[in-house]
Formats: structure tokens, sequence, C-alpha cells
RNA sequence: GGAGACGUCGCAUAGUUCGGCCUAGUGCACCACCCUGCUAAGGUGGAGUCCUCGUAAGGGGACCGCGGGUUCAAAUCCCGCCGUCUCCGCCA
């Protein structure tokens, strides 16, 4: 939900914001009309309510034909302000729909266009090169006996998978050393529900145009989420905070779901786009003011951690258009997957500025006292996805691979991995 | 899954029997001031959230878990939902 008073008086910035997104102006004429209405509908009735309880009282305190008299009399009034508390009421939904069809105002410097129109704004690392031919993260995870996508198959069907020994062993490494990371800087860990409500999951803005991405159990009217991003904003709905001692800071650890609905064909080999799969995702809340200053901290906090696990990559700054509605800007890291030979997308942190929080409802005092809406990010800071990168770039010719200096205190001291004969993986009997 | 109790302005409570003196009382905590004078006590006053009209001063409206209904009028009566607690049943 974007801000209403932004609206009402700037609306050529909202107009500008829905065209570098790509998406139709128009919205914000219908938007703009709606308010007016609801306004005027508003007023009306709260006119009619005001003569219609000074009315009551004089009931209240009536005796005999005095009464019956104000009784009779008041009836029609009565009526009348039914009618126009209902009509109140369905501007009040027909604005509530009209404004919340238009997204995020889109921050100022990033770039207009589509999924191709991103900007690169740094390269970091040297792209792992080899004297042999780099075997991909699945044939490597199956060799280490890491990875077991055929039984993952026949228990839950495609893209869904075991990690088996040291592939779980990784992840687990991976979602600590993240953890360790996030704790440093003071994050509160929060391991949070993965099934909520529908006003939670809409109130985060992934019922829109996402809507099929997203499982849904009918029996309990409940969904599945794909990020603990769900559940960690709406831990603080209908919430006043404090903030006066900086950001609230959230690292939510979940198992994400997500139904990859629109991704037929694509990424079909390995881990890399699966329906489940686990994440440490940070989250924060502080004030507007200080957002954008938040996100280059987010984004630091993930880049640290790549390059402590000496992966390459590069930060991109994603185009209006790809953004999602809630976000005002996004910044993706991808890491080099030489396989692949591409960039393919491991933490993705977005500014929603204050338009999550208006959905949800969650404000903070501001200096004179009134409460405001606050401000949320959120970013990754692992996931399984990274073991894809991970395995990729540290692989050597003999097929082992080297753990990376950082991520060794969580793997017991292993510094390298190696392929485990196929008699010792697990097998099925016959 | 069954039975029952409950949900009130930050916290704790009163109010619901019998709808209107509820503009929701009281205690604690909070803020300002006064008195006192020193890790105390007392006094006075003030405080919530949201929407809306207005340049402002200042009006109006909504909010007693949420949503409907009855009524001139609902914290109070009726219905649905959500949540909490207790007991029973069931249980990877």
């Amino acid at each position: 939900m974007i801000d209403p008073v932004l609206l009402r008086e700037q609306p050529d910035v909202v107009r500008w914001s829905q065209q570098v997104r790509g998406s139709s102006p128009d919205l914000v004429d219908a938007a703009l009309a709606a308010d007016v209405a609801r306004r005027t509908a508003l007023t009306e009735f709260e006119t009619l309510r005001a003569e219609q309880n000074a009315f009551s009282k004089k009931v209240g305190q009536a005796q005999g034909d005095e009464k019956k008299a104000l009784l009779a009399e008041v009836a029609e009034l009565a009526e009348r302000v039914k009618a126009a508390n209902a009509a109140a009421n369905d501007a009040e939904t027909a604005y509530h729909a009209a404004a919340g069809a238009l997204e995020n105002i889109v921050l100022e410097g990033v770039p207009a266009g589509g999924e191709a129109d991103f900007v690169t704004l740094r390269e970091q690392g040297t792209r792992a090169t080899f004297d042999f031919e780099p075997k991909d993260h699945l044939e490597l995870g199956e060799a280490l006996g890491a990875i077991d996508m055929a039984r993952g198959a026949k228990v839950s069907g495609s893209r869904f998978y075991f990690l088996t020994g040291i592939g779980a062993r990784l992840e687990i490494a991976l979602m600590n050393m993240a953890l360790d990371r996030a704790l440093a800087a003071d994050f509160i860990p929060l391991i949070t529900p993965t099934l909520v409500r529908p006003e939670i999951m809409s109130g985060t803005g992934f019922l829109g145009a996402h809507a099929d991405e997203i499982y849904y159990l009918p029996a309990d009217d409940l969904y599945l989420t794909g990020t603990s991003e769900v559940a960690l904003a709406g831990f603080h709905s209908d919430e006043i905070l404090d903030l006066s001692d900086g950001p609230l800071r959230y690292a939510g650890w979940s198992t994400c779901y997500r139904r990859e609905a629109g991704s037929s064909g694509k990424d079909t080999r390995g881990i890399i786009r699966v329906h489940q799969f686990n994440k440490l995702e940070m989250f924060v809340y502080t004030t507007p003011e200080d957002a954008e200053a938040e996100h280059d901290r987010l984004v630091a906090w993930q880049e640290a951690m790549l390059q402590a696990l000496g992966l390459s990559y590069r930060v991109i700054d994603v185009a209006a258009g790809d953004l999602g509605s809630s976000a005002a800007r996004k910044f993706d890291i991808e890491a080099w997957v030489p396989t692949q030979d591409a960039y393919r997308e491991l933490t993705s942190t977005s500014n929603c500025t204050t338009f999550q929080a208006r959905r949800l409802n969650t404000r903070h005092r501001a200096d004179g006292g009134k409460t405001t809406p606050v401000a949320t990010l959120n970013g990754t800071l692992a996931t399984t996805r990274w073991i894809v990168a991970l395995l990729e770039t540290h692989q050597q010719a003999d097929g082992s691979v080297v753990i990376p200096e950082a991520l060794r205190p969580y793997l017991g001291g292993l510094d390298r991995i190696t392929p485990t004969p196929a008699t010792t993986r697990p097998k099925a009997d016959s």
C-alpha cells in the first residue's frame, strides 16, 4: 500500500513509478477518484451519524408521549444512517482495491525496464578457471554422495531431492556460518512458522501476481511460505515499534516452499530450482530515513559471506520492471557458476520502504511522537542453492572439493571432501 | 475431535444480570507541575489508536478480540469467526 498522502499530493510521482515499472499509470487516476469518493461518502455518513447520536441522547432522556414523537422522527434518520454507512464501507473497500493495485514507488536511480535491463554495480573475485573439464554441481554432488535427485523424485516428485551425508552437513554448516555472522551483527535469530494465514500472505504482497507460485492447503486455509520474509514481516503486524535504539534486525531460519509453476523446463537439473529448500533470511525494521543506508548494509553482509566462501560474484541493481510489487529497489548478488558460464542469483535484498509496513500496520513513533509506518527490508544470507556455487567453484581435478577456510569450523575442521565409492553411498538393497 | 470458561483504553481489573446517567470507573506504570526535602510519601493536572473536515484555532466520526445482525440507541442482546485457558479423547 502506497502512502495515500503522496498519492493525493504528488500523483505524478506515482505515475512515473508505474511507468518505469512498465505498469499502468491509469491506475493512479482510478485510485485518486476512489479516494475522493471514499472521503465524500465518509463525510456524509459521519454527519448523519452525528445527528443520530444527538437524537439518541434526547430519546434516552425523554418520557411518554414526547419519547414516542422523537422515536417516530428518528426512525427515518436511522435508515439513512444505515445506508450511508453501507455506502461509506463500499467506498472504502473500493479505495483499498484501487490503491492496493498500485505498486511501491520505485526509488530514484533504479534502472527502468525489464529483467534484462539491470545495471551491474560491481564484480568481485576472479572466476574459477580449470585445467580440466569442470563437472557441474549435480555430477559432483552425486559422486560426493551429497545429492540424491532420483530418490527425491521417487518420494516427492520432480524438483525434490535428498541431501545426503556430506551434502546434508554442508547445508547445515552454511546455515550455521550465516547465522553466526548474523549474530555477530546483532540480528535476533528466529525460527519461523512456514504455514501462514491468508491475511499475512496477502499482507506481505505475495498473493498478487505470483499467487500460483504458492502452495495452499485448502483443508486448513493456510499457505506454505516461499520465504521466512512472510512470517518475519507478519511478526510485528499491528504493532508500534520502538526504534529509538536503532533498527530491529531478525535472522529467520526456515524451510521454503515454492511451486515453481511458471518455470517448467527451466533449471531442471540439480538443486538450482527446487520446490523446497532452506534459507537464512535477514529482515529489518527501521525508519524510512535509514532504509537506504540499511539496504547497503544488508548487501555488505551478503558480500562478506560470499567473499568468505571464496565465490566470484556480481552485484546487480535490478530494473524496475523486475521488482516485486513491495520493493522500491532490489539488489541481487549472483555467483559465477562455471559450468553454466553464467552468473546465478544467490541472494536478493529488497528495500520495501513503508509499503509492506503500511499493509501490515507496523509503525513507530517518530521524533514528534507521531506514529508513522516503518520501513522494512529483507535479504538472503544463505540458502541451499549456495551449495551449487560452492561445489563447482572449489572442485579439483580428482573430483574432490576444497572447503573454504571460513566454512571448515562448521564441518569439524574438514578441509576437503572427496568422492565416496558407490558402495558406501546410501543404496537400494535389490 | 468433544465439553466448558474467557477475550474491556500499556499492565491488572470494574462494568455485561435488566441495552440509554459508559463522555468506559479504579489501581499500577507513565508525563508535567506543586508541596516536601533526599535513594521516600503526598497533591493537582495530563495522557490511546485510526479516519475525516479545517491554513489554523478547533470540529465530527470510529475503536471494549474480529466481522455481521437486532434496535432510535450495543462493551452489554443474537449469529459467525479468531484466539487463550481447563478437562476429556486422539497422536508420527
